[in-house]
DNA sequence: TTGTATGCGTTATCAT
DNA sequence: ATGATAACGCATACAA
């Protein structure tokens, strides 16, 4: 009694048609043989369901057709997006994603480099946020967001001409003086490149701005706390801010509705990523849109190349500038525009992040 | 020259450390060895930075400590979550995750299951929607929101429950003619017992009840219309509204808006899945929450039970009702409660769902 | 206790 | 063109 249960292997499929092994293989991989022995081969894998084992293969030919995809978590829209777009061009090429998240916990993320790694992955592609990771050499990485050295490519979009639309944009639609406001990682990686694009745009175009920038653990009572401060006789002295993301511009917007300013009519707001609610329907909020699509298929196609001489270190996918209701231009679409001031209200029921300090 | 940049093999560690290969694999997986043996061979093996290749290993054990999940996709929040709790769970038990985003697309389902069965993963999880799809009966399956026959485990939420919770709900909140809105596929499913859930709830209240279901392919807008036609001299029919998933009542929401119709103050409206804003923040409106890590700890534990004949068939876990701002009972954390029948006037601007007919 | 040999399912190199 | 056989990296039964 040899494996009860286990599938069919070649071995069992040549028996079955009455030729040699090889003949099998041959036939599954599509190199010709005669035609009567193909029809054979053909009707006994048919007969007996049998599948390709692609461990074996893999042992074999040293190459998996596995990529693993390090990312935080696959809730925050921006990520989720990355997973869904990477693991589409994935399948595209007839590779099999292998996702780990790591909830940015270095120590995951080490981890699970080594399980990849075990896993004899053909690559990993990783948004990471351990300051050293150790990559053997030998398995190719894309690093998103993030340079971690001349041999990892980066792939990431131009924040900083993001962050200068963010700027420019803002001062051709009025604001007279803007804020800044970022919450981020010590780390230095891509995205921190927004507030300088942002500095430049303010700067050519004459407009005056203050920053605000709390680091990783502040609470995001720190924004509320500066938002009030700059409150004079009942008026925000910004008419235009600039947040770092979506998610924090969500946040900001509901603080300015604490205070009583007015979205966008008092102060006008830039996020960026390119956020949208259910996945494909409005932008949350006015935004730098990161072309998340582009930037999964320059992973795939950067980390399956061959020719690794030919691999770039550092790839800025170009964003645009989309519409979302919190910005003042004309409705682009002719629709009626609508009040924007209380938007969000909504949102304030379980406002953990905003809590009085 | 036998592989130049392949990676060391328990052969290379055997080698150096002058031992057998055996030995190298017993200290490898833990079993006893001379001590002096064993610190040859862990010196060798960080010496050469070697890695188990974990798919020899499943060629030989027949067992890959791999899963697949059949997905839609990961943008959807729901969908997201699930993902991402699906992955904690089998990570914490060491075992990993192959993704297989489908796009709803039964030709993709069927061609990933082949592509998992191939991997030999250890089994598989999926929300699918291919009504005939073929599984081989050796890989393990758990289906989600969907029964599949008696061999195949369906891990689901109590959709019926959350259907009736909604329906006293709202008769609680002082509803006195509510409506159902749902969207969905035609296949047999789940969560379509949330309408009859909701149905009998609103029998045991005695409240007076619509519903409004459109197929698959239908526009949102045949609700846009439903809503209109009940609108007399200015006021809407119905004081409540049970939409079938959160991303429906996100639509529903606008359209009243458009309608001139103040959520809460005129319809109230709950909806199913307990979606949040990036993630981990607000709920999108009033809703009966999913219990979705129980779900995906379910899911992953009765995959993994050696125990085959003690999977149950159908696993229906507990939901709970969360307020979401779009419902007029009491703020419950005490804060002041504020006006809500402009939230989401923001997302008009690109509506596509709910342009004109 | 340690070493040796065989086999897992596949591919590729050889004779035939 | 087809069939036998070795090798991929590891685990294990068995011999030493």
């Amino acid at each position: 009694m040899k494996k009860e249960n286990s599938s069919p292997t070649m071995k069992d499929v040549a028996r079955e048609a009455g030729v040699a092994l090889g003949t099998v293989s041959k036939v599954v991989n599509g190199i010709p043989v005669g035609d009567s022995y193909r029809i054979k081969v053909e009707e006994a894998i048919r007969k007996l369901n049998y599948q390709i084992n692609s461990y074996a293969q893999g042992l074999k030919a040293n190459k998996t057709h596995t990529v693993a995809l390090l990312i935080p978590n696959t809730q925050e829209p921006f990520y989720a997006s990355l997973v869904y777009h990477i693991n589409i061009s994935l399948l595209k090429r007839k590779y099999r994603m292998l996702l780990c998240s790591t909830d940015y916990d270095s120590s995951q993320e080490q981890e699970y480099i080594a399980m990849a790694q075990q896993n004899k992955v053909d690559g990993i592609i990783g948004l990471t946020y351990n300051p050293n990771l150790a990559i053997e050499e030998s398995t190719p990485f894309i690093a998103i967001d993030r340079t971690m050295g001349s041999h990892i490519p980066c792939v990431t979009s131009d924040n900083f001409a993001g962050g200068q639309m963010a700027a420019e944009k803002l001062a051709d639609l009025g604001c007279k003086h803007v804020a800044f406001l970022r919450t981020g990682s010590s780390l230095t990686n891509e995205p921190n490149k927004r507030k300088a694009g942002f500095e430049n745009g303010c700067l050519s175009r004459g407009l005056s701005y203050e920053m605000k920038i709390i680091s990783d653990g502040d609470p995001y009572s720190e924004f509320e706390k500066f938002l009030a401060e700059h409150i004079h006789e009942g008026r925000l002295s910004f008419d235009g801010i600039f947040c770092v993301t979506d998610a924090l511009a969500y946040s900001v917007i509901k603080t300015l509705q604490k205070l009583n300013q007015k979205v966008p009519e008092d102060v006008q707001i830039i996020g960026f990523d390119g956020t949208r609610h259910f996945g494909n329907k409005d932008y949350t909020c006015s935004t730098i849109v990161q072309p998340v699509p582009e930037m999964a298929e320059m992973c795939v196609d950067l980390l399956l190349r061959e020719n690794t001489s030919a691999k770039p270190p550092l790839v800025c996918l170009p964003v645009t500038y989309a519409y979302g209701g919190t910005t003042l231009e004309g409705n682009p679409e002719g629709k009626p525009s609508l009040p924007m001031h209380d938007i969000h209200k909504l949102a304030t029921h379980n406002g953990k992040t905003m809590e009085r300090t």
